[in-house]
DNA sequence: GTTATTTCTATGCAACTGTAGAGAAACATA
DNA sequence: TATGTTTCTCTACAGTTGCATAGAAATAAC
């Protein structure tokens, strides 16, 4: 009863999220969007409500795909987990690892000014949760005796945050997909180290 | 003979600096350049050559500063002067330090696509030569028996680059000046370790 | 085939971008 | 005061932005 659309909304989404990936949100227009998503400016008001809209629900696909994904092992394990979660980032295939580093980090760089209270929250809310997956894991392999007592695991967590943004943002300055590499080495033969100690 | 300048080069340089460390390079318009640099139009062209020439006399002049500040005693000195400049990026009052985050990371991620060779070049020297410092440092201390013989000074200071990065990252996307404390702290935990070890 | 409904294409719009030029303004010199 | 030189202000321009509207196109039901 209606003229069929032209395009699969999620696979659109899927489209989109890696068009603002590569050349972020200011950059990508609207016209480019109808070439490199599939969607016609007429879809783009109609099925999202206009360009914003839309990045947000590529952010949610993106942040979405990491979680079902590299951050799945992290909720029930512990520091290999972490350490395979670091190792990701890095390696080719990965759904972290890319040449135009993260969309969340890119995001957050520059929606930093321009203050979109959309785009900001939904940044800080995937740090939050992988932080608390960090957490998560250091808690139970230290309840297992696995990792030193003394070991302050809140530092720890919050500071493999930064050590992850830093990864991929050198990812991306490169334009190398495993540039960030030695930040893995040295964050695993610390984790390691407290393994031991 | 002529009408004096309304502004001085040095200290518009400085100021457009600052304003592009806010808001970016694409989002800040020549207009806005006119209000918070206190450069007008006429000025942006025949002294600079037009926007992106100005952007890069912004960022020598960030780089230069951050070399001469931050980055000095690096040159002659060890594992001491790497924790100070870990340090300085989440130590108000640093000129290193900021809740806008760097410079350098941003134009490294905003410009990421865009890829203008000369913006694009301007970042990988900049990264160099930190690396190049951390790795003078950390030599120095190898070579005086201050750190283990073992350690890998490639990986250790291609490492130190991501985490500083990250570091910046997480101020900016924050927006606070500190948010990146917490690896600042790992890291200094784990050089330390070394130190010792 | 006709109609109703939805989507698509084409065009337009106001706002903004970086750049450029013309004339006004401000100085030093004569 | 008059002149030459440089800078400044103002306006204009072509290109782009996101968004909006109108008419064409495509489908299902009748």
């Amino acid at each position: 009863m209606a003229r069929p659309k032209s395009y699969e909304r999620e696979k659109s989404i899927e489209r989109a999220c890696y068009a603002f990936w590569a050349s972020g949100y200011r950059s990508l227009g609207i016209r480019d969007l109808h070439e490199k998503a599939g969607l016609n400016q007429f879809a783009i008001r109609t099925e999202f409500g206009g360009k914003e809209s839309l990045y947000l629900e590529a952010l949610k696909f993106y942040a979405d795909t990491a979680e079902a994904t590299a951050m799945a092992p992290l909720k029930e394990g512990g520091i290999a987990d972490i350490i395979g979660f670091l190792e990701g980032l890095v390696t080719s295939g990965s759904p972290t690892c890319s040449k135009w580093g993260c969309l969340i980090v890119n995001t957050g760089i520059e929606n930093a000014h321009i203050g979109s209270e959309r785009l900001s929250s939904a940044v800080q809310n995937y740090w939050n949760r992988l932080e608390a997956y960090f957490t998560g894991a250091l808690r139970r392999d230290q309840s297992k005796g696995l990792l030193d007592q003394e070991a302050d695991i809140e530092t720890l967590a919050r500071g493999l945050i930064p050590a992850v943004m830093g990864i991929h943002a050198l990812n991306r300055a490169r334009g190398a997909h495993n540039a960030g590499a030695p930040l893995v080495s040295v964050i695993t033969a610390y984790l390691k180290a407290l393994e031991a100690g």
